[in-house]
DNA sequence: GCAAGGTC
């Protein structure tokens, strides 16, 4: 075969990686290069057949300075980019096999960026009226052959929903942007980066409502009741009923000190406990934080040096499904000979009937599930570690359930109130003698229905509730999967851009706003509050399915996106907000909240330190009642606990304490 | 210079 066919197909494929996935899925092909760019020669029923690829996006919007702005035009990605400098090798081979091509191939992952990718190369460079699209899931031998055979007419309704999707982003993103660095200007001279976008500024929201929640909290106490008794050997347990009152305890402690206690109900069963379903991107990161401390973003790269190095799958993938064209028992063997096989040689122990995936329910348009390939070479401490953990899970999600045997023991005095205790024993390690958990294992207890269980000592203990859990970039990370924004792609860079910005700051290993970030959100939630839900996310998909089934027009959407910004942007008070932002950031003299560094909003307070005073003086009420303490008494140990909010502690600290001073 | 989305 030469390397300069005539009257040849071009197909295009997203990324090299792929290109050569399906080049190797003909028996025959010739390797040919443009300078340090490569392409494939294939034969199709007896026709050339030219494979190339893009590395994603070649070509992005660009539009003009100033604001508002609607209009945009593509543009070459290395253009605008300087650090996309590298995709131009592509975009010149690609424009080159184009002018002499008969025909096209759309080849690039099936969904609407893949249609987009494809359509702006064909369209630029070639003929759509010439092109075809290439429909496929896994790129395994059998598939891409299916495929090629099968092709279907260029889905320009996709394409369509493509477009929309980048158009509704950019208007969104770069119009608010540019209000919120534009008011700035105005109002200080200054010029400072700020961002707003569909992804990034419901996040910065989660993160603010967090933590207002977190500092405004005042913990209530509560009473438990504590049993010591005798199963056999002496153990704690805890009355199932909770109790407010501190004198209501008491008085059930001192009565059920004299009552009889039975057993009333010994329930016993063996339990399985699934082994994991293999990794998609996000779990991945979840688990890479738990175990290592990367951030999602450094997981994604090291990921993506394990891919480039031919170690794992594609990692990009929301799929939790290896599907039956990988051949998992070839996997394990190649796994064999590497440095890893100590781990094989425990599945091996486990294992006896030959590897069986359990298949998780998260798919993928375009991916299958994160593997390992069994292929290994050396890469970067890091992303060793990260290959370990991949080894682990896909070896794991291969094995057994592990099993226990739960018992739980349900008792009973005989003035009503009940007691439970469960404990378990390990029946089966199963998968976690592979992928690292720790399984309880205890004794059972040798009771039955009807014994009578002597109790040692009963007191009442004090317990305080607890605020909601602060926030870290991994549960920011599965708080945004859940609420489906952002990608696997993305996700993880979106909050590292929020640091960047200076929006949030780490405290305590949580994610905290900064007064920038907090004064941003404001800003968003009174003029662009349509930016800071979940909610455009769900709505622009929505109007983008319309597209992608021919119901609903493109530039009909991009229409109402125009006018809902215009009205936002007519309503946006430029000078206000940039004295806003500026005197946050102490750009402005102005007046300051007693304890921080805010704006008074009344009475020498800010609007957050008002909120933890009416808080307090509403939650002390029922310390006094609940616990039968003093005022003064309340407020000392409220002030004691770990989990009382940062706001409501400011309060006590200064503003209570002068109070306080000046009644007497 | 700003978004979010591909991929390196
Ligand atoms: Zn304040």
């Amino acid at each position: 075969m030469s390397c300069s066919p005539k009257d040849y197909t071009l197909l295009i494929a997203e990324k090299p990686k792929a290109a050569k996935k399906i080049v190797e899925a003909f028996s025959k092909y010739q390797q040919c290069n443009k300078g340090k760019a490569y392409y494939w020669i294939v034969r199709w029923n007896g026709s050339p057949v030219v494979i190339a690829s893009a590395v994603g996006h070649l070509f992005d919007l660009n539009g003009k300075s100033g604001f508002p702005v609607f209009e945009a035009e593509w543009r070459p990605i290395y253009e605008i980019n300087k650090k996309a400098y590298y995709t131009k090798k592509y975009y010149d081979l690609l424009r080159w096999l184009s002018s002499n091509a008969k025909q096209f191939i759309n080849a690039c992952d099936y969904d609407i960026e893949g249609s987009v990718i494809g359509y702006m190369i064909i369209k630029t460079f070639g003929d759509l009226r010439k092109a075809k699209r290439m429909k496929y899931s896994t790129l395994t031998k059998q598939e891409i052959i299916t495929a090629i055979g099968d092709l279907q007419p260029l889905d320009i309704y996709m394409v369509e929903a493509g477009i929309a999707r980048h158009l509704v982003d950019w208007i969104w993103g770069i119009n608010v942007s540019r209000a919120l660095m534009k008011a700035v200007k105005s109002a200080t001279s200054k010029r400072i980066i700020l961002s707003a976008g569909r992804v990034q500024s419901p996040s910065l929201i989660q993160i603010i409502k967090n933590d207002i929640d977190r500092s405004l909290f005042v913990p209530l106490p509560y009473f438990k009741i504590r049993v010591k008794l005798d199963l056999g050997k002496e153990i704690y347990a805890y009355l199932d009923q909770d109790f407010e009152n501190k004198e209501e305890a008491k008085s059930v402690a001192s009565r059920i000190k004299k009552e009889e206690l039975k057993v009333e109900e010994v329930k016993q069963a063996d339990v399985r406990i699934p082994r994991p379903v293999p990794f998609n991107l996000g779990d991945l990161q979840v688990e890479s934080g738990r175990f290592f401390g990367f951030s999602p973003y450094k997981t994604e790269r090291l990921a993506e040096e394990l891919y480039l190095n031919g170690m794992i799958s594609y990692p990009r993938t929301n799929s939790q499904k290896i599907p039956p064209s990988i051949n998992v028992g070839e996997i394990i063997r190649g796994l064999r000979e590497g440095p890893l096989k100590k781990y094989v040689q425990v599945f091996d122990s486990i294992v006896a009937e030959g590897p069986r995936i359990r298949q998780g329910q998260r798919d993928d348009p375009a991916h299958p599930a994160i593997y390992p390939t069994g292929y290994f070479t050396r890469v970067s401490k890091d992303a060793y570690r990260l290959y370990d953990l991949i080894v682990r899970r896909f070896l794991a999600s291969a094995s057994l359930d592990a099993v226990v045997r739960k018992q739980d023991i349900l008792l009973r005095f005989a003035n009503g109130y009940t007691l439970s205790v469960g404990v378990q024993s390990v029946i089966e390690r199963g998968w976690t003698l592979i992928y690292s958990r720790d399984l309880k294992s205890e004794d059972l207890f040798n009771v039955k229905k009807g014994d009578k269980v002597r109790v040692l000592g009963v007191n009442v203990v004090m317990y305080t509730t607890k605020p909601s859990v602060g926030l870290s970039r991994i549960s920011l990370l599965k708080w945004m999967e859940e609420s489906k924004i952002g990608t696997e792609a993305t996700r993880g860079k979106i909050i590292e851009t929020l640091f960047l910005r200076k929006y949030v700051k780490l405290k305590g290993g949580y994610i905290i706003p900064t007064t920038l970030g907090l004064t941003v959100g404001e800003v968003l939630d009174y003029y662009f509050r349509d930016l800071t839900s979940v909610k455009m996310t769900s709505e622009m998909e929505s109007e983008l399915d319309l597209i992608k089934y021919g119901k609903k027009n493109k530039d009909d959407v991009i229409k109402e996106v125009k006018e809902r910004i215009s009205k936002q942007v007519e309503g946006f008070a430029e000078k206000e907000v940039g004295e806003k932002i500026a005197k946050r950031l102490g750009l402005i003299q102005y007046k300051k909240c007693a304890y921080c560094d805010l704006e008074v909003e009344k009475d020498g307070l800010c609007k957050y330190h008002r909120m933890a005073l009416a808080q307090l003086e509403k939650i002390k009420i029922i310390w006094e009642d609940r616990s039968a303490i003093s005022e003064e008494e309340a407020i000392k140990r409220i002030a004691k606990l770990k989990t009382t909010g940062k706001l409501i502690k400011d309060i006590i600290e200064n503003k209570w304490k002068d109070d306080v001073r000046h009644a007497r």
